[in-house]
DNA sequence: TCCAAACCCTTGGATGTCCTAGTATATTGC
DNA sequence: GCAATATACTAGGACATCCAAGGGTTTGGA
């Protein structure tokens, strides 16, 4: 989107909080607006490796997501609650998957509102070649040592969880 | 969106990686994935607290990142550059914060292809109390530890640096 | 000097996310 | 058994982000 700029802008914005006086809250606001910045640049980077495979990272998220569920199949709002995303999301990826033919819609057996969505071979296929991709070219690379993986999982698992993500 | 699942789905996805051989990059996968989730709760919160004065995450940065400017005033790509957004992102913001007469467009003194973004009087005045609370709404409350602010400000910036957001 | 290359902003299009409503099906309770 | 409530999905609208293209302005080298 640019070529580096000269100095982090997220440490500026730190400095300019403290010199306004909010020094409490400068530290966990540069916090959150690094996550948020870390964020986009991963997500630059996962699109750009799906983008071959015809894939953005919701429609990948759903793919992967139904290819570990023992049948293929789950219920939209199964799938959801899992992504954490809102119901309309879910229709929506499910809209262009379905016209890629890497999954069907087929009625729940016994729910009559309930709308199951099912991987298709091609599906199937896709999502794991897609997978490897990302192994590869993101995952095997995050740019994050190892503690640094350990310490973000336990730091952000207990976030979310007070967040209201998940009881366990 | 929806009440807290029994289990934490990020862990039960690294779980699959694992199962699947994947468990060289299962952590870094976890990590990556907790960070969009993360993000995604954040950002909730920050819009929720920002409704109320009529600004989206977006407009509100752009919006700060003018209080802080010398003259209230910036160019168009210099804020584009700053804030790490596309161009048209910046356009977008600008055009509806002008409609909210929060900012004014003005051409640039001697350059004629740069436009420069002023902050109103009354973009002032709502920055300042977004900004307000901001802090006592979200910042104040991160759900972070110090030590863990302190890490995660530090292991993102040297992701952010790698990323090549700046060179410092 | 002058034209090509570089730069700046905007428009139009594709995606994704959320919210609000509306329709259809299940469940509950009287 | 039937009405009221709850649940599941979808349609339409508001926003944000990016990319590709187009038109205007500067800059720089021939």
């Amino acid at each position: 989107m640019g070529s580096p700029l000269p100095r982090d802008p997220i440490a500026d914005a730190q400095r300019n909080w403290e010199r306004h006086g909010w020094g409490e809250v400068a530290a966990p606001m540069a916090a959150i607006t690094a996550i948020m910045r870390t964020q986009q640049i991963l997500l630059g980077r996962i699109e750009g490796v799906l983008k071959p495979y015809g894939l953005t990272f919701a429609r990948y998220e759903l793919l992967a997501l139904l290819s570990f569920a023992r049948s293929g199949a789950l219920p939209m709002n199964k799938a959801s609650a899992l992504l954490q995303v809102h119901p309309t999301s879910v229709t929506n990826a499910v809209d262009r998957l379905e016209k890629a033919a890497l999954v069907v819609r087929s009625p729940h057996p016994t729910d009559g509102r309930t709308t199951l969505i099912e991987l298709t071979a091609e599906g199937r296929t896709l999502a794991k070649r897609a997978t490897t991709a990302l192994n590869n070219e993101v995952f095997g690379h995050s740019g994050f040592g190892d503690e640094d993986v350990e310490h973000l999982i336990r730091v952000l698992g207990d976030f979310r969880k007070a967040a209201g993500d998940f009881t366990d």
